[in-house]
DNA sequence: CTGCACGTGACG
DNA sequence: GTCACGTGCAGT
């Protein structure tokens, strides 16, 4: 039935992006009676085989490829659903653009479960009704510690040039531990939403750092204007009304993780990323974004201020600084003047250790304990003792899936004690956990023995060296359990704790009034690692357990063992000198041709043997590489255009830099849950030449007939 | 010959 | 994701 008002009506055809891999969208035909309804990025009902599934609008066609015998009607737009939001469609937009992903695999995923999925044929009332129906808890008036602190003349100026900024621009705070970013960002957020009825404000946190403390003081502190908090761990029905609450304007705050920077917020006037060095911005399944990035963008695109924070800004954001793009606004002093804690660099060479601590170590520990102090003992590495050995033939107790040891963990024990500890052998890669063998498996001796030192064998070291003292350990184990790292640390809060035993965990965020020593232990490995980022995540790190002492206890210092007191690291370290040492990894950089000089692509493959993976990297290195043959010859694809030589240049001579493509190599762990795994690297100068050669090179790809799974990571922060 | 497990590709 | 289909093997 064809009437003539139907002919040629845009809207006849619709494009839908679906959670898909691999598609750019599946095309379906609107009923006459929803024609007038839908528009790009409206969310829509589709059958899909025999179910149902949640789809947006991608683009209004007047035909299309697919045979008509394949086309279906939609069944309709969504009930209830919001209406389109042209900003958050360009954000999605850019972020399939840039991670070279199809719109529907970054949107859907952007979408809290429960609202994308297809309502129940009888169910009462949607999912939509449901999430408005639960607003965001309001926190009732003089409930909480929720009033504007007096601002030091650091912070003053900071805020002062904050206001001052108008439409898109990127501001970097670099204030160090104690001096008070939070306070600069809740008094910024504050003006801007009394400048404006309906605005909103984004503050982006570290997964770590997305605390109950952190969130009371939110609530506390824009109580009149509701608060939504989005992270991974909130339950489905919480996530969905949050989420819902923002993109309808319900809510002007909206705190979370990287996946909050996802959603929609109709009057989003400002955008905060703190700690914006931490590397828990970048996605690590599904499409690989960056956090902290794309919140720059979505700043640009909805032309407002973005403000990046930290003590140890990322070198990305460091150079943007440098060169002027962003605007750098430094806050070097303490709030009340607190001195930054002294460190001590101590070696282990030709001395004695108990139990991995150095004598220097124990002392400062003995020092603080007996001035009524708390000491907190650094160990990065969770478990007893990173790996098993035979003392008779060297067997060590490596995973059978991983290209790693499996970790020797003691057993929570039951309360009562007095049993021996129980042991398990755990890889912390694919989770494989077995019992400790009895003998060795290799040559049946008895003697095993643990090598090396974790946490949990640290705490025992400690209790042993220390009999009087109250020790509690907070690592991720711990934190298994239901509240028991927030016990833990309540415990050292309240006084009733001496020291603190803990890995990463404890470096962000906690501030221990009464710990003056900070002692840290087995860095040295990041020093010289393969990984060319390892240092300027040191120094982040040594920065940050730093500040946890020492806020107002006087005389605080930091021990680090380390065998190379001399590195440059620490000497950067020991000035609390984060710009020179910023600036020295930069040149290092810029020589070395590495990030943020020119920007990085990897294609990852994984598959069964190594050669398989491999053989498909080489293939598309050849594939690129004559890619790279065709464009270098045909630059814009224009005939008089003289060819050019193909071959790779150094930097210094490149007018239009190209594409480097490397060889394939296996990646830094090999073997992961029994599969191998090999990457490809890919280098420019130039964002735009590589994403040109990418978009084409993968379309490519997709071509390759393959059993090998494979994915490009952009912007990769581990080679 | 039949049945089942598994892998693969399409789903608009 | 789910389903249908094809392949290959084991059992009858």
């Amino acid at each position: 039935m064809i009437s003539s008002n139907e002919v040629g009506s845009p809207a006849q055809i619709v494009r839908v992006a679906l959670d898909i891999p691999a598609s750019e969208g599946f095309d379906y035909t609107v009923p006459p009676s929803y024609r007038d309804d839908l528009a790009i990025g409206s969310w829509v009902l589709v059958p899909w085989g025999k179910a149902r599934r949640i789809g947006l609008v991608i683009a209004l066609l007047d035909q299309t490829e697919v045979p008509p015998e394949k086309l279906r009607a939609l069944l309709g737009p969504l009930q209830g659903a919001p209406a389109p939001d042209r900003h958050w469609f360009e954000l999605l937009r850019f972020a399939a653009t840039y991670y070279h992903r199809p719109f529907g695999e970054v949107a859907l995923p952007a979408i809290p479960k429960l609202l994308r999925t297809p309502p129940a044929a009888r169910s009462r009332g949607s999912a939509f009704e449901r999430a408005r129906a639960r607003l965001p808890q309001a926190v009732a008036p003089g409930e909480l510690p929720a009033d504007p602190l007096p601002l030091t003349s650091g912070q003053q100026t900071a805020i002062d040039a904050l206001q001052a900024a108008r439409g898109f621009s990127v501001q970097l705070l670099h204030g160090v531990t104690g001096s008070g970013k939070t306070e600069v960002y809740l008094q910024w957020l504050a003006s801007i939403l009394a400048a404006e009825a309906k605005a909103q404000v984004l503050l982006l946190v570290p997964e770590i750092a997305l605390t109950p403390q952190l969130i009371r003081q939110l609530q506390g502190r824009f109580r009149a204007e509701a608060v939504a908090v989005l992270h991974s761990e909130l339950p489905d029905g919480e996530r969905a009304a949050h989420w819902l609450a923002a993109a309808e304007g319900r809510v002007r705050v909206v705190v979370g993780t990287r996946l909050a920077v996802l959603t929609p917020m109709p009057g989003l006037a400002a955008i905060v990323v703190d700690e914006e060095h931490d590397p828990s911005y970048k996605q690590h399944e599904g499409v690989r974004y960056s956090a902290r990035d794309l919140a720059v963008v979505l700043a640009q695109q909805r032309k407002i201020p973005v403000l990046l924070g930290s003590a140890t800004p990322s070198l990305e954001s460091w150079l943007a600084a440098r060169r002027g793009r962003y605007r750098l606004l430094p806050m070097p002093e303490r709030v009340g003047g607190g001195q930054l804690p002294q460190l001590q660099l101590v070696e282990p060479r030709a001395r004695q250790q108990r139990h991995g601590l150095l004598g220097e170590t124990v002392e400062a520990i003995g020092q603080a304990l007996a001035a009524g102090r708390q000491a907190l003992v650094f160990l990065n590495r969770r478990g007893y003792a990173p790996v098993l050995g035979c003392d008779a033939c060297g067997w060590l107790s490596r995973c059978e899936s991983c290209t790693a040891f499996r970790v020797l963990h003691r057993q929570a024990q039951a309360a009562g004690g007095g049993r021996p500890a129980r042991f398990r052998l755990v890889c912390h890669h694919c989770g494989a956990d077995g019992p400790v063998p009895r003998l060795c498996p290799e040559c049946g001796n008895l003697d095993l023995s643990p090598v090396g030192r974790g946490t949990q064998r640290l705490e025992e070291g400690l209790a042993e060296i220390f009999p009087q003292a109250r020790i509690a350990r907070v690592d991720r184990d711990v934190a298994r359990r239901r509240n028991a790292a927030r016990d833990a640390i309540d415990a050292a809060h309240a006084g009733d704790i001496d020291i603190l035993v803990g890995t990463q965990m404890l470096a962000k965020g906690h501030d221990f009034r009464r710990l003056s020593v900070v002692a840290v232990l087995d860095v040295d490995a990041a020093l010289y690692s393969s990984d060319f980022r390892a240092p300027e995540r040191l120094f982040a790190l040594m920065m940050q357990v730093a500040g946890r002492a020492g806020r107002s206890a006087a005389g605080a210092r930091v021990v680090i063992q380390t065998r190379f007191p001399s590195h440059p690291l620490f000497t950067a370290l020991a000035r609390q000198d984060y710009d020179g040492f910023a600036d020295e990894l930069l040149t290092e950089r810029r020589q070395a041709a590495l990030p943020p000089f020119v920007f990085l692509a990897l294609l990852r493959a994984e598959a069964p043997s190594l050669q398989a993976a491999t053989d498909f990297l080489d293939t598309a290195a050849q594939i690129g590489r004559e890619l790279l043959g065709r464009t270098m010859a045909e630059p814009d694809g224009s005939a008089s255009t003289p060819p050019e030589p193909v071959r790779l240049r150094r930097p210094s001579e490149v007018a239009s830099p190209s594409v480097r493509v490397y060889d394939p190599v296996p990646m830094p762990m090999m073997r992961l849950a029994g599969k191998e795994r090999a990457q490809l690297l890919l280098e420019c100068e130039s964002r735009t030449v590589l994403h040109a050669f990418l978009r084409d090179w993968l379309a490519e790809l997709q071509a390759v007939r393959t059993p090998v799974r494979w994915l490009l990571e952009v912007d990769p922060q581990e080679i």
